[in-house]
DNA sequence: GTGAAAGCGCTAACAG
DNA sequence: CTGTTAGCGCTTTCAC
């Protein structure tokens, strides 16, 4: 079972001298004889030694140099991108990132963050699932002081630094951009699960009909379970059956978007004449679909870089105690065909 | 600097037993006293007590419970599939990712898999990036005994297991489609770098045109560097000035073929009717593009599952000898209108 | 120039 | 039922 690694203590007995001196050489430290200094190298690397960094320096230098990254999932783009940019900020600072992927399932991601403290991670870099479910977890981070940097989603009640998106004012842009071409009789389509960026969405959907005295129906709102091979499909036909039927759409990712449309144009529907279609986007699939789609672009790259450093920050600085950062990534209306029923051409 | 974290011996002063006993009673191990039992999980709730896995357990076990994957980056929805993956199986087997991005630098590949190992992993999944330069990293592992899995690319050379596409078939397959409709001068698109899934790729394509008696004309094989933020244009356009214009496009990726057709279709050019296009991909944006795009589908998920279970195989069996095993993941070619000439209805 | 001792957090093995 | 000892791999401190 054992992998009967090459340890100091090998090479010193092959070399005939002690732990210590070997230590010494193979770290280049001064006050070694030259040719035991040589002897050793070579043998250093004949026999293959690795040097064990996740134990020595862990236990006594209580740094890991290791960070956890905890996300819903990656089938989105905007997660793989986060993540993608995280590890390479942290990397070039020595950092190596231990990756948990939640898949929406709140004990998981309860055990995830256990297992990331156990290993002794220097901070941890998450988007939780939920508003209330994942406190428990966010408050066992805190109590451990471990740094913590929320990233996409949040839970406003932990005092911690945080890199989200203009959720808010994304959809209050995209939903009065719809308006503003008199289609007011919008669905929404979002997931079940109660997360803080689905609030912030259709809280800003809610918003735009606000600001002209209007409200949605009830049947426009659909909810649907988003871990279902084809929760678009029933959303569709769910928005198609109304007794008021919508003359727009709103979805709340990219999946849900690109998903309704081929729904949409699967059954006929033209868009953005019959129906017009808008979603929350941080991928390029938007724009190359069949009917060009309207969005808000999220910057996924700069999501992850500025988690990353929000958290060397924290990292670097243990005992002082900064008030905590929340940065608003903004995103940018992207407007296309299929919300653009006058103008065609665009 | 220190985390002043809460130890087993900290919990013993204040129980007033040895860390033994606190070692056992909240391992839940019979032969505590009752009340002592209680009185000491307690405290270790109040005090926020979190074992320290990376130490104890990793020294003495000789296990970290920890694997290492090594990607060249997660752009590629095939990449961040694979990676989604290989962490849905293995946490479910209690191992941990440790995620590196080698962003197609052979030198940072280098230091990535050094310090996986250093790290203690218990295996690695990877995909090299070439077919030469990744040989050192791939010796060092091996010498170290250390289990190693390749996923979507290979080494050949290297006697380890492997779970890769058959990208030398579906190759083969999409420009056998491509003749069959008449279209020959069929020019390829793919990275400069040399990698095994990009000489397999190019090696079926070649092999399409050496059943015919043909060959393609230099001019056609056009390489591009993927790092530059679009390949694609500099390709189209060197595509178009070509002496005998192509009259069909092989991609190498995904990127590559939507990028294609957007700047065919930016430039007026008729697709499939002026240029067919075929692209090998594993994701979903192929058919919801403007045009859709005829592409051999890879089984993503598959892929990262089998490296997966591989690898565990591994794991458990350290001492078993086991030959190493290559598993070949088929693709399925889907037929779209991006190829179809004759046929737009398909 | 070199080495011995001690300790990081935890647990297996052995004593009491 | 509970405690002591020793050791995992390495480095810091202090002797020689």
């Amino acid at each position: 079972m054992k992998r009967n690694k090459v340890t100091l203590n090998d090479i010193a007995r092959e070399a005939g001298v002690s732990a210590m001196t070997v230590s010494r050489a193979i770290r280049g430290l001064p006050g070694v004889n030259k040719d035991i200094q040589k002897k050793i190298t070579d043998l250093a690397v004949s026999m293959g030694y690795i040097p064990n960094r996740s134990l020595g320096d862990t236990t006594r230098e209580q740094t890991s140099m290791t960070v956890g990254v905890v996300l819903p999932y990656l089938g989105n783009t905007i997660f793989s991108t986060i993540l993608e940019n995280i590890e390479l900020v942290l990397s070039s600072y020595g950092y190596r990132t231990l990756l948990c992927c939640t898949f929406n399932n709140i004990i998981r991601e309860f055990h995830d963050i256990s297992a990331l403290l156990e290993r002794q991670v220097d901070g941890i870099i998450w988007a939780p699932l939920e508003l209330n479910g994942s406190l428990s977890a966010a408050q066992i981070i805190q109590k451990q002081h471990c740094p913590l940097v929320f990233v996409d989603r949040t839970i406003p009640d932990c005092k911690t630094d945080a890199v989200l998106v203009d959720d808010f004012v994304g959809s209050l842009t995209l939903t009065r951009h719809l308006m503003d071409q008199g289609i007011t009789k919008i669905a929404y389509v979002g997931p079940v699960q109660h997360s803080y960026v689905e609030e912030e969405r259709r809280n800003g959907y809610l918003k735009a009909f606000e600001e002209r005295g209007l409200s949605p129906r009830a049947e426009w709102m659909i909810k649907v379970k988003t871990e279902t091979s084809h929760p678009e499909i029933e959303a569709i036909s769910r928005i198609l059956q109304c007794q008021d039927r919508p003359d727009g759409i709103f979805c709340f990712n990219d999946t849900l978007t690109i998903g309704s449309e081929m729904e949409l144009l699967n059954r006929g529907i033209k868009i953005p004449d019959d129906m017009a279609l808008v979603g929350f986007s941080g991928t390029s699939e938007m724009q190359i679909a069949r009917i060009p789609i309207t969005g808000v672009f999220q910057d996924g790259p700069q999501l992850g870089k500025t988690a990353a450093e929000f958290l060397l920050k924290r990292m670097i600085n243990r005992k002082i105690r900064l008030q905590p950062e929340v940065r608003i990534i903004k995103t940018r209306l992207e407007t296309r065909q299929s919300s653009l029923r006058n103008n065609a051409a665009l």
